[in-house]
DNA sequence: CTCCGCCTACCAA
DNA sequence: TTGGTAGGCGGAG
């Protein structure tokens, strides 16, 4: 069976975002694009209401983190077709709260596989919901920045406006 | 199987 | 401090 995609745009003070959706909720997230933001309006008819309705939720919650603010509720997730390391490595960055950190070996102590440090990281570079799902609060044990598919500036301002200092 | 990566600890300058 | 590196693991092809 295939997976009908809505992608719905969410437009923030960091640009326009993609909200991509599943019948079974918020797939992912996607950074606006380097250039400038193509707008396009949305014909809200059609669009069936519980994704609306995740949408506002989306919106809320991205805006609310962007201006460094917990996000209060997030729709629900789809992580279908995702391995279960990768789960289990998102579910953990899901509790690390705003302000904190963790480091790539904490998150895979965590999970309970301590020697899967690299792959913490490959899996933090493979989450589909950046942001939301905060993979910027994961940092290098050393205490420096680490990486960031979304680019080093992002998880930078993110951390800033969160209050964490490098 | 091979290759690669948002890592780490360790060792040499 | 900085720079190079081997090791351990999961994901992709």
């Amino acid at each position: 069976m295939k997976t009908r995609w809505v992608d719905l745009p969410v437009y923030t003070r960091a640009g326009q975002f993609i909200a991509r959706y599943s019948e079974k909720g918020l797939a992912e997230l996607n950074f606006p694009p380097v250039g400038r933001a193509s707008s396009r309006a949305v014909n809200p008819i059609g669009i069936p209401a519980p994704i609306r309705r995740w949408h506002r939720a989306t919106a809320t919650a991205l805006k609310a983190v962007l201006a460094g603010r917990a996000a209060k509720t997030l729709p629900p997730l789809d992580w279908s077709g995702k391995t279960e390391f990768q789960k289990s490595v998102w579910r953990a960055l899901r509790k690390i709260r705003r302000g904190q950190t963790r480091s790539y070996g904490e998150i895979a102590r965590a999970i309970g596989s301590p020697g899967a440090v690299r792959a913490v990281g490959g899996a933090c570079g493979a989450n589909p919901i950046p942001v939301l799902v905060p993979c910027h609060r994961v940092l290098a044990a050393n205490g420096k920045i680490g990486g960031f598919s979304g680019g080093l500036k992002r998880k930078r301002e993110l951390l800033a406006r969160e209050g964490v200092s490098l």
